[in-house]
This record gives structure tokens, C-alpha cells and sequence, in this order.
DNA sequence: TTGCTATTACGACAAAAGTCGTATAACTTT
DNA sequence: AAAGTTATACGACTTTTGTCGTAATAGCAA
């Protein structure tokens, strides 16, 4: 069976993929060097070794390939959410809710899109 | 300035601590093979390792020492939960919850008590 | 005080993650 | 078809994390 936990730089790949897959190796590196300096062949690299794991897949394009995500972002954020509340929450998801409530450093905007979220919830129960 | 960025196996010593905290070593990697199979040096060099990097210190008893944490459960916390967010959910924390109570693998259990968690916010502030 | 045992100190190794230089190969363009 | 450009492939090196074996030490016991 799979793993599907990608790294921190993996990561930073996948979060692009998901918003405008496919894209170019060149067109990947060129978001991340954005908010990042790196390597041409370094952002390469990586996503041969995500492409051998299988956390991407690729098709030719030219000379150049298109690369797509093998799993879904909704997949993959489950599966690390769970891991980041075991090891840092011990488990408790309603610890890492309190936690991000009580934090100023989440915003206002942040919290009422959080409060709603909830309350439709909450509707959708009842109904 | 300081990091705070424990890593996984460093995160497994900070929150027997910050449960019981003071430890010996032998008590902590005692807790720490209830769950896991690791050697006895493996535990301490991990705990002097954070020793050294500020995240634990420790004071002489007897023939051993204990330990305490540096930085309170809270703080370390809250600095994880930003990275997480950031890397994962893209610097956005109402993806994490919607993300987390869409996710059937939390319980009625800890979905009712985040409920309770945002009830009592919404009252606290508008009082 | 001599020795035994528990604890710490130190160093080495392995695996994973990230970085990049250089070489090869594949299209273009002339 | 040759030259040039652009992308990929490959390998090497670094750092971080985790693992442990062995050596040294410190306190207790005899």
C-alpha cells in the first residue's frame, strides 16, 4: 500500500498542481521561485522522485511533460491532518481547534469563515 | 532567535512532559516503549539533543537528571499549527476545519466537542 | 576503598530530504 | 543536416533525523 505523505517541498508542488494542473516542470518552478530561491533542477528533481513514488504522473508534451497528481488534494490533506493531530495533539482534534481559536494569530476574516462553516454544518444536521 | 521546530520524535518526549514533566530518561523512553520499540541511547541522545538546541533543560538528581521543557505546550503548539497550516492548507485555517469536519475519520465525539468549543467563544464574545 | 551498576557522553552510521552541476537527449531553427 | 536551445537524466554532496554501540563516569554497596 501506498504512504501518500509528501514532504514539506513536495508539498509546495502539489498545492500547485491542485489549483492548475497540468503544468511544466518549468511552469511549476517558476510559481515556487516566486515565494523561494531554487534550482531549475532542483524543483526537476523532485518531481522525478515524486513521479517514481508515485505521488505524480506525467504525460509527454513536446519535449517537454505535463505533470499531473496521482491523488486528490481532499485525499492527502485527510491523510496528513490526521498524522499532524496525532503527533502534535496527541490525537485530539478538538485540542488543535482550541488551539487555533485561542490563536491571535488567526484572523478575524478566518474566524467567522471558521464560524460559518460551522453553523451550515449545523443546519445540515438538522435538516 | 529561536526555532521551536521539534521534530516528530522530539515532539514525542515534549508532550510526555508537558503532561509530567519533571522526567528522567529512563521514565520518558519507559513511556515512550509503551508504543514503540527503540533503544535506551536513542532516547537520550534525542533528549540531548534538545538539550543542546534549548528545547529542554535539566537539572542534576542524584546519579541522573530531570528534565523539563522549555517552551510551554501551548506556544509550540501554536507555532506547529501555523506551520502546518501554511504548508498544508496554504495559509488557510478554515480549510483546515473544513477540511477536519468533513473528514469522517474524527469522531461524534470530537465533533460535538468542537461544537461546544465554538458555542462557548460565540458567548464569551458577545459578552 | 574497591568494585558494581545505573546513567551519561561520545561518536559513528543509515536513511531521508533537499540542493545543484554536468551530461545527455530531443526539438527548433537555419 | 548542423548548430543551438531547452528539457530531462543522472549522480554527487549536504543536512537533518533517527538509530545505536561502546566508552567513561558517578554514586551506591560491600
Amino acid at each position: 500500500m501506498e504512504k501518500i505523505t509528501p514532504t514539506t517541498a513536495e508539498l509546495e508542488v502539489l498545492n500547485i498542481l491542485w489549483e492548475k494542473e497540468p503544468l511544466t516542470v518549468k511552469e511549476i518552478h517558476e510559481l515556487i521561485t516566486e515565494s523561494k530561491n531554487v534550482g531549475y533542477t532542483t524543483t526537476l528533481k523532485i518531481m522525478q522522485k515524486m513521479t517514481a513514488k508515485g505521488l505524480l504522473y506525467r504525460e509527454a508534451n513536446g519535449k517537454s511533460h505535463l505533470y499531473y497528481s496521482t491523488y486528490k488534494q481532499e485525499e492527502t490533506r485527510s491523510r496528513l491532518l490526521d498524522r499532524f493531530i496525532d503527533s502534535t495533539f496527541r490525537g485530539s482534534a478538538s485540542s488543535l481547534v482550541m488551539q487555533l481559536l485561542g490563536n491571535n494569530k488567526t484572523s478575524k476574516e478566518e474566524l467567522n469563515e471558521i464560524k460559518k462553516i460551522i453553523e451550515e454544518m449545523e443546519n445540515e444536521s438538522k435538516s
